[in-house]
DNA sequence: CATGAAATTACACTACGTGCAAGTTTGCAC
DNA sequence: GTGCAAACTTGCACGTAGTGTAATTTCATG
């Protein structure tokens, strides 16, 4: 069977996509809340039980989007070259991100469960998770540097405020932009994934900067920055 | 009867009490997840159905202590002088927390729940309120400058980078010296919290840091720690 | 003390999540 | 193909979470 996944595999990766679908389904129709698991596996075809065998709940399910998101984001970032100031990688893996394909599902769910507790607390945990990930992947390209000891804490406030600044940056996006995802909205999403970066690498120096979702980069990008833009 | 308090409210504090309490105690006893809410209800002397009058779920009610913290912190940055630099007041609202009264109850739920996903969800949470919160906070800040329109985008990244630095020097502290309450360790936190903000301040410019704005902050730290294991 | 508002409680009900013991499908060797 | 073992699915049962509701108790006030 010369073929990459095995049948099991195939079977399994269809069935997961069967139950996120599902629920995706489900939430728009009814509203976040307001299916249970039951209807997410009869409308998937498996059994209740079956279910709980790929997702632990309803919102694990509906949160493996935004982990596909953020895993995607950490592969680009894992495959920048190992010498760049790490705040230029994250830039550089967030910008990847702000294109159609990869944003669409989260953009959707995002204004789908935006008042919802419950929800939202699975996508913190997303984030979080992608966090930790990015100070993985941080700490090993660090541990490349013969001798160096790693600063654990500038490890964790920088992978932190990265992702905060990533996340600041969607969060006023979908603010302003809702789940448009015309190229004019990807660009803002782009210009404000590059100004938090800035911020984030003059350490806000600015406190009030010249706003302007235009061409032009906002005063707040950074000398480091502007180096490689 | 003029009291400050009524009876019914002082009566609701001392239940409120009484939960946290008892769940602190199971949770030392038992473990995370290892005891139901029943047990609690049963052991702070209240019924299963009265437990959620008050909370929602078993972490929410051992979440108010991080809740607690964190608005002890919050109410420090509001506090501070509207003119002074937003990274400088959440520098010393921070400094304030690092003290034994305050940290106490979070360090030991941060011990006992160190490896629990189910809790450490509602931690994640209580600082992602922390951060809408101190947004709130610095955009009022700023509506008092007149004609300055509020960027949206630096108040969150800003915010949430701060509460991510804050977030990684405890969990740095936590890891280093666990549930240690002594002067030193307290020492050792602050210096954490100050490196942390710096970094921040600085724009993470330094990989192995070496300036702070006084004294010599990461040697500091080493010693101090080298001090004590 | 009488009365109404607020809090507690018991009860019932739906849904979640899991262990277990079947049954079913897939992979692999013969 | 046949047989077999491992992986996967399913149904069932059980404990627990969380909520609506109505009855009961506690507290404040006239």
């Amino acid at each position: 069977m010369p073929e990459l996944l095995s049948r099991r595999e195939l079977n399994k990766a269809a069935t997961r996509q069967a139950i996120t679908d599902a629920a995706l389904t489900l939430l728009r129709a009814q509203g976040p809340g307001n299916f249970t698991v039951e209807e997410i596996a009869e409308s998937a075809g498996i059994s209740r039980r079956t279910f709980f065998n790929y997702f632990s709940s309803t919102e694990a399910a509906l949160a493996s989007m935004t982990h596909g998101f953020l895993d995607n984001a950490l592969q680009q970032f894992r495959q920048r070259p190992a010498d760049e100031p790490i705040l230029e990688s994250a830039r550089a893996a967030l910008m990847q991100l702000a294109d159609p394909m990869t944003v669409a599902p989260l953009a959707e769910l995002f204004t789908l469960t935006q008042d919802n507790a419950v929800l939202s607390r699975s996508e913190l945990e997303a984030w979080d998770h992608c966090t930790e990930e990015i100070i993985s992947a941080a700490r090993e390209r660090f541990a490349g540097n013969p001798g160096a000891v790693v600063d654990e804490l500038y490890l964790r406030a920088l992978a932190g405020s990265v992702i905060s600044c990533g996340k600041a940056a969607m969060d006023v996006w979908f603010a302003q932009c809702g789940a448009d995802l015309s190229p004019a909205s990807l660009a803002v999403l782009r210009q404000l994934l590059i100004d938090a970066m800035g911020h984030l690498g003059s350490g806000f120096g600015h406190p009030v900067p010249a706003a302007g979702p235009s061409a032009t980069p906002t005063t707040a990008t950074t000398h480091l920055l502007k180096e490689r833009l």
